[in-house]
DNA sequence: ACCCAGGGTCATA
DNA sequence: TATGACCATGGG
């Protein structure tokens, strides 16, 4: 079976499992940047507190974050980890979206401008500009996290070397340049990897008699 | 008391 | 270009 095939088939099976997402756990556009950035690395229950925190500091907006020391900001998203680090993503980022019009400048640029401009934000990286791109800003674009990773190598469709770039590549090149399918994909992928078979994130069932 | 989680940067070889 | 140290919380 080509590569192709294989990825088209694994997306019916995972619909069929699961059933439409229509996800990404956020209210608003901006939410979905914020919390891009926090979940870098962390657990997804953690970047709900913090968003909470900031949600009740008033304080999930561009004026906020960019009006926030770096350290009372550190302070609200504590639960998230790397606080401090992120602090300073999340005003890098912040910054530059306004410098760049926010979205009704940013609307303007070519898919690939756009990425690149998010990928010149220290603290952005390939996987948070394209969550940003393809659940903020609708374009479309193919994540690549460490669940498509994992899953990729139980199937033996990868071997685990590939750089992140020939993944996205991998997605992109065999499927439709369809925002909507590569949300669905990948938020079902992200479903997915959350069922634990036998209280084991690595589950022997998804291994052998079900190979996805 | 470990181990890990939806990464990214920086220094070093 | 490739590998390693570093960033840090909360849940299992």
């Amino acid at each position: 079976m080509t590569s192709r095939a294989a990825l088209q088939k694994l997306y019916r099976r995972l619909y069929k499992a699961y059933g439409p997402q229509d996800w990404w756990p956020a209210e608003t556009p901006f939410e979905v940047m914020v919390g891009a950035v926090l979940t870098q690395n962390t657990a997804w229950t953690n970047v709900e507190k913090a968003i909470n925190n900031l949600k009740q500091a008033d304080a999930l907006n561009i004026h906020s974050i960019s009006g926030l020391s770096e350290l009372k900001l550190a302070g609200l998203i504590k639960p998230s980890g790397y606080f401090n680090v992120k602090a300073k993503r999340l005003k890098n980022f912040t910054n530059w979206f306004v410098q760049q019009g926010r979205f009704k400048g940013l609307n303007k640029l070519t898919d690939l401008d756009l990425r690149n401009g998010l990928l010149g934000v220290n603290g952005i990286g390939p996987e948070t500009a394209d969550d940003i791109l393809l659940y903020a800003f609708e374009r479309p674009v193919f994540v690549i996290d460490a669940y498509t990773r994992r899953l990729l190598e139980r199937m033996k469709l990868i071997d685990g070397k590939e750089s992140y770039e020939s993944l996205r590549q991998l997605f992109e090149s065999n499927l439709q340049a369809d925002i909507k399918l590569f949300q669905e994909y990948h938020a079902l992928i992200v479903r997915h990897a959350k069922i634990k078979c036998s209280g084991v994130n690595d589950c022997k069932h998804c291994l052998v008699e079900a190979p996805i």
